[in-house]
DNA sequence: TACATTACTGACTGACTGGTCAGTAACTTA
DNA sequence: TAAGTTACTGACCAGTCAGTCAGTAATGTA
């Protein structure tokens, strides 16, 4: 009933770990860790509890891979970026924000912000590695872009560290926003405008005054 | 055992709803609605489980109380602030941005914007009465205090929506910040520079550019 | 066709917790 | 001091859910 024909069992026991965590993914992410019951995310992914825990060793386990799993990619994305970008560093800081509001904007793995923030006091040890993973990671390249500007006299001196928390801090709401209050009809009207008029304050707040438009 | 001598049980009636609130929003924002257990509300409030139900109907009932209770003196304080000030928008701008995170950050109110943003999908009428009588509430001020610097031309022509919701962001990301990932030791090491390198970049961004400083 | 293996199922259990309520002790009043 | 009232207690109940495991059915193999 759950395997059609043609998808053997065989294929399938590939396909379940990534199901799993993507049905538990967005579970977590709507109802939070303690409010999610196992056997919803299993039947979401379409088998029974029992199957979840032939893959997954605990609720717990479950959640981290979840974490794990999910932000890999994201950064993948942001070093590749970092490397191919030859223009200004005011187009690449622009087009990093931009892809990472798309990315996160556009698929379930923007939930995770959320997910972290909500869950971090319950687990100490998935903050630290998220903290290690993906903050740290996502703090250096925005430091390297901010480095460029300012090497290169596009941006202003600024005091970096506190900078890259500060340009981060926009996106990262606007995330959360999409996860929290924004299903419950509230506000926040359009994204876009958000972000075009975030990066136009942003530019005229970081960059040389002689620089132009 | 639990009331000293010199309290009365007449008094101690009069202190005990505010004294379990307090201790619920502790419990909210460190562990969460549903990972929060009745007893330890109680108990940290040095009452027993049924003492509790003397005061609340329910589990969800004290959710709403926290909430309610919590965030109308937040607003109280910037509507007086937004009446009292006389002096440029500028200063208005950056004093209502600071006096708000010093009371975010402050006392344990700063936690609500959290479990709010943790909770809002397992309560949305919750959501909905938040979103009514604090984020549009709020959002007023801030479109009261960009009106005027706009006005006056010490502003730039903005998007006043967006901005308002672009403006607001960094506050509450230092906010939510504190009760998630910041107790597990990580980063964004000092609020104070935060807070600095963000006016400098927001007024760099918003003002006009003949203003001078 | 018979046997073995693999992927999966879902009824069950044990622990936990929201909510109740009969009882107790502090305080008041007569 | 005796009777009555008020604030509070904590054992208990009923429902829930993480985690288990004996059993089943699909697939592979001889």
């Amino acid at each position: 009933m759950t395997t059609t024909s043609n998808e053997t069992r065989r294929r399938r026991k590939e396909a379940r770990p990534a199901e799993l965590l993507s049905a538990a993914l967005e579970l977590f992410v709507e109802r939070g860790f303690a409010a999610t019951k196992l056997e919803d995310v299993a039947s979401r992914a379409g088998v029974s509890k029992g199957t979840l825990y032939l893959y997954f060793d605990s609720k717990e386990a479950l959640f981290k891979a979840v974490i794990e799993q999910g932000i890999v990619p994201l950064l993948d994305e942001g070093e590749q970026l970092l490397l191919q970008h030859r223009d200004n560093a005011r187009s690449l800081l622009q087009e990093m924000l931009m892809r990472w509001w798309q990315l996160l904007g556009g698929s379930a793995l923007g939930g995770i912000p959320k997910l972290m923030i909500s869950e971090a006091g319950n687990f100490p040890d998935v903050a630290t590695y998220y903290y290690d993973n993906v903050i740290v990671r996502g703090r250096e390249l925005m430091r390297q872009a901010l480095l460029r500007g300012i090497n290169t006299g596009e941006f202003r001196p600024l005091d970096i560290e506190s900078t890259i928390d500060v340009v981060m801090a926009p996106v990262l709401m606007l995330a959360v926003w999409r996860y929290s209050l924004a299903p419950c009809g509230c506000g926040k009207q359009d994204p876009q405008a958000y972000m075009d008029t975030y990066l136009e304050i942003l530019m005229n707040g970081i960059l040389n005054k002689e620089q132009h438009k």
